[in-house]
RNA sequence: CGGAGUGUGGCCUAGUGGUUUAGGGCGCUUGGUUUGGGACCAAGAGGUCGUGGGUUCAAAUCCCACCACUCCGACCA
């Protein structure tokens, strides 16, 4: 991608709107934008890290044999009457009327829908279990939206649902999800913590939150010192000493992003999907459901992974690999750079190249230190009197100087 | 929804009744000079001071209403 096409204008100041720290780098690099409170914009440098996660969640969905799929957001009341959450939901649904005066609600998760789709196929406990995920957009009526991408009113949220024909292979399953989750985290660069939670109006028997430590989390958690107990204060309450082994519990603040939940039968019997059993009896399925919010991860990334010149994405979320960037536009440095910007390219290696000739060095690289992109690739007179460019690393403090010809060699050893 | 705050060109802001035909910085346009950490010179474009009403000889400035946004509370991925 060439810079000077790039849609952003990178902005030098923080607009006076954004408080958190992910909030004001990701509007300063042009990730995203607001529309109005709590619905957000994603522009092209955003959206390209919004895949990026996007596609880890999706692999790691895939890995656990789960089959996506995509339902409407505009959703039937008449399922949300069957569960009785058209009213109890909390926070509310987005309701609206259509022409004809019927009234009709943005979705806000999907087990009504996915039940639906369930118990009008699965009739025989040969079918179970199976599971299935999508990748959709969220509308919620929050009382008020909060810290840029951390709390918003419409957001992209993968949702996968889980069926069993009992208790023991559904923990099974949540226990495998629990895994892709840390994988899922741990590839987008973040440490979690699983912690016990409250299951709020989705119900169920149990649930667990992940969580990133981070002081711009809204969430109070308990960590236990001794063993790995952990669990939201929502929960268990104020305490001291740990349910578990009595160690001392620490207080941290915490953003969640992912919950899962084992719902029992709690949507299965309320819109009857059953299924039977070897002996021709008739069972409620057992659910479980298990989302992550992307925007939300997103930011939390942003929380973890900066330092006070910028965003620093990790590799597998980076909206590109490399930055390329020529300094000095004489003829030679061109060539060199645009050779090179192809050279990459054609190796598949993402490369945002800075082409633009009327920027100053310290403008480039004050930008690149802001959108964050892992390795900056500088070329000059300097750098190509040895037939070498300069590597710099977001995350490191020193440059190294590369030799043209072993660069490949080198960005493959990383 | 309760509490607090903010609203001035695209962005950050100065100005809190009269010398303001609303000032500056960034950005933008044109020309030139620059080029290893957010360049310089010159010329230029861009504003219903959130909206409506009121007070006053006079309102960005005071009053009222409304709107929008942010933060704290509750809720959540």
């Amino acid at each position: 991608m060439l810079q000077s096409q790039l849609f952003a204008k990178i902005k030098k100041e923080t607009p006076k709107e954004a408080e958190v720290i992910s909030h004001k780098y990701l509007v300063r690099g042009e990730f995203i934008e607001q529309s109005f409170s709590g619905v957000y914009r994603f522009l092209p440098l955003g959206f390209r890290v919004l895949k990026k996660i996007e596609e880890i969640i999706r692999a790691e969905m895939r890995k656990l044999g789960a089959q996506e799929l995509y339902l409407p957001a505009l959703q039937n009341k008449n399922f949300w009457l069957e569960t009785n959450r058209w009213e109890t939901i909390d926070p509310p649904l987005f309701k609206l009327k259509d022409r004809h005066q019927k009234e009709t609600a943005l979705g806000s998760t999907h087990e009504e829908e996915i039940t639906d789709i369930v118990r009008k196929r699965i009739k025989s406990y040969r079918d179970l279990p199976f599971s299935l995920f999508q990748i959709q957009e969220k509308f919620r009526n929050e009382i008020r939206a909060t810290g840029g991408l951390l709390r918003t009113r419409e957001f992209l949220m993968k949702d996968l649902y889980s069926f069993h024909s009992n208790e023991k292979d559904l923990i099974n399953f949540y226990q495998k999800v629990k895994m892709a989750y840390f994988r899922i985290f741990k590839r987008c660069g973040l440490t979690t913590l699983c912690v016990e939670a409250a299951t709020g109006t989705i119900g169920g028997e149990l649930s667990h939150e992940f969580m990133v430590l981070s002081e711009a989390g809204e969430d109070r958690i308990l960590i236990c010192k001794k063993c790995n107990f952990g669990a939201n204060i929502e929960k268990i309450g104020e305490r001291t000493k740990c349910p578990k082994c009595k160690g001392q519990l620490e207080k941290r603040n915490s953003i969640e992003v992912g919950h899962i939940f084992n719902l029992g039968t709690k949507y299965s019997q309320a819109m009857g999907a059953n299924f039977v059993d070897k002996n021709g009896k008739s069972f409620p399925i057992v659910m479980g459901c298990y989302g992550i919010g992307l925007p939300r991860l997103m930011a939390a990334i942003v929380e973890i992974w900066h330092d006070e010149k910028g965003i620093i994405w990790p590799k597998e979320v980076a909206p590109f690999q490399i930055h390329l960037i020529p300094i000095e536009s004489t003829q030679k440095v061109k060539k060199i750079a645009k050779n090179l910007y192809q050279d990459l390219q054609e190796q598949g290696i993402e490369v945002l190249y800075d082409d633009r000739e009327d920027k100053t060095p310290g403008e480039k690289f004050a930008e690149a230190d802001l959108i964050g992109i892992p390795y900056r690739i500088v070329i000059s007179e300097r750098t190509i009197k040895s037939n070498s460019v300069e590597v710099k690393e977001r995350k490191e403090k020193g440059t190294k100087l590369v030799k043209i010809k072993s660069l490949s060699q080198f960005l493959n050893s990383k």
